[in-house]
RNA sequence: CGGGGCAUAGCGCAGUCUGGUAGCGCAUCUGCUUUGGGAGCAGAGGGUCGCAAGUUCGAAUCUUGCUGCCCCGACCA
């Protein structure tokens, strides 16, 4: 019996590689809407990624929402990998289920309380901890099942009393939380050891020097913490690091997450010298350092990290047999991303007077073919060319095949920041050549329609 | 939550003080020209001036109330 596949290819393939500008809904704008104060918010609304339509709450537009989905699908290959699964919890919560780790009062005005036709109260989820400790206890009942890493990427709503600076502090925001079940305390340290690594290398991938220092738990709770901050001229936060961690690779790929020492390595190495944020700051111990080793810059946070016990175990009975027989209750920890705060800190990160310079990895088109003459013979067919090779190839490419002059396209291509510009001019085109403009350097290079094909399109294949 | 400010076309703004036909730039649409760094000319469309009361012959403009949004500070993925 042969059993066929029952999707097609084009179905699959997300995020849908071909784009042609004239027909895409890009709202960029040419003015900086007045209320935008730093770079990455006047980007993104100029760019056209998101629109605010409350306070603190915005649409993604589909730019917005290509980069978010990028940077989704590299922290989900990078939790799971470390051994995290994914499932998906509602946003809407029961209030009934805050009563009983006590957060329901606790938490103030932050959360966003509801009530349902029957007069229940509901709340606006801000954080899933007590969701998940009634999902794990339903279920789990042995040791044998430990540990466990639950995870999703959903929103959130955090009633906050100014947010500001676009999707960098808002109300609504996209969170990846994931959530660990341990026997004891040695292994609930080596599954936020493996949270630690995996977050490391989920930074490094998307570009971004992420520095983890340690935190205070706020609300959480919890005794044992980190922030990852990512250094930025226009960050939130002041921070205090040894320069040795800028130039600190992020664990390999091929790196063992169940290796106890492996993880104990990575941390080790990675909260070996100094690194604070400005709350938990210790001048003393900063200036203990030679003063060509400090560092002292503005940071943005972009996880956190908490191994908080038995906090919501203890009050909810999250409790598995032991080996012995005996109950024992689970150690926990939680650990978060903002993917759509990521989405700002990469453009606060990468950017120029220009616009945005995305790194390849979260770029919402890696390529962009900029056809300077729409209407011109030679230069439609090299284009319809070079589009169907990257198109074929997989890319994520845009083709700017609006009838525009050609300082309007290169304007808008700079702005929305992809990273390979290809620029398809009668004039290069005469003696059979294109140009490719790299975003990030400014270097260009004048290539045959061949040449760019197997240089870009044949790698992805 | 304290302090300050704003609300007029999709965006940026003028007009408000001193009440009298709602304007400018960009964007949009049409036509012609133009085509390697946000083009030029000509024409066109688009506004219950945030909402509600009040004063007045007459309110974008004055008064009162409300709402929304922004900024500074304290708090936060």
């Amino acid at each position: 019996m042969v059993i066929t596949w029952p999707y097609s290819d084009s179905f699959i393939s997300k995020p849908d590689p071909k784009m042609r500008l004239s027909r895409f809904f890009l709202p960029i704008l040419r003015e900086t809407p007045k209320e935008a104060e730093i770079v990455s918010h006047r980007l993104m609304l100029r760019a056209g990624m998101i629109r605010q339509e409350s306070a603190g709450i915005y649409a993604w537009l589909p730019l917005g929402l290509k980069v978010l989905n990028k940077i989704n699908a590299i922290i989900r290959e990078e939790q799971n990998r470390a051994g995290a699964i994914e499932l998906l919890m509602p946003v809407i919560q029961s209030a009934d289920l805050w009563r009983e780790s006590g957060r329901y009062d606790d938490y103030g005005k932050e959360m966003l309380r509801i009530k349902d036709r029957h007069e229940r109260d509901m709340l606006f989820g801000p954080t899933n901890e007590e969701m998940i400790t009634e999902i794990f206890r339903a279920y789990v009942r042995s040791y044998k099942d430990l540990p466990l890493n639950l995870y999703h990427i959903q929103w959130k709503f955090r009633d906050e009393v100014r947010p500001r600076f676009g999707v960098m502090r808002s109300r609504e925001f996209l969170m990846k939380d994931a959530y660990s079940f341990d026997l004891d305390a040695e292994g609930a340290r080596h599954s936020y050891y493996k949270m630690f690594t995996a977050y490391l290398r989920t930074f490094a991938r998307m570009g971004l020097k992420a520095i983890p220092m340690r935190a205070d738990t706020g609300p959480i709770g919890g005794n044992l913490s980190h922030e990852f901050i990512i250094l930025a001229s226009t960050g939130e936060s002041e921070v205090f690091c040894h320069k040795d961690f800028l130039a600190l690779d992020a664990p390999a790929e091929n790196i063992d997450f169940e290796s106890r020492a492996a993880m104990q390595g990575v941390f080790d190495t990675w909260t070996s010298k100094y690194a604070a944020t400005s709350e938990m700051h210790d001048a003393s111990a900063y200036e203990a350092m030679p003063e060509s080793d400090r560092v002292s810059a503005r940071g943005i946070e972009v996880g956190h990290i908490f191994n908080f016990g038995t906090k919501y175990s203890e009050p909810m009975k999250a409790v598995v047999n032991g080996p012995d027989g005996k109950d024992v209750t689970v150690q926990m920890g939680s650990y978060g991303i903002g993917p759509s705060r990521l989405v700002a800190a990469l453009i606060e990160a990468n950017h120029d007077e220009a616009g945005i310079i995305w790194p390849d990895a979260v770029a919402p088109f890696i390529f962009a073919i900029a056809n300077l003459k729409v209407g011109d013979a030679a230069t439609d067919a090299a284009c319809e060319k070079l589009y169907g090779e990257f198109t074929k190839a997989g890319f994520d490419v845009l083709y700017d095949d609006r009838d525009d002059r050609p300082g309007a396209k290169f304007a808008t291509m700079d702005l929305i920041g992809v990273p390979v510009q290809i620029i398809v001019g009668p004039k290069a085109l005469a003696d059979g050549k294109v140009e490719v403009k790299h975003r990030r350097t400014g270097e260009r290079e004048l290539l045959s329609l061949e040449e760019v094909v197997n240089k870009f399109a044949a790698k992805k294949g």
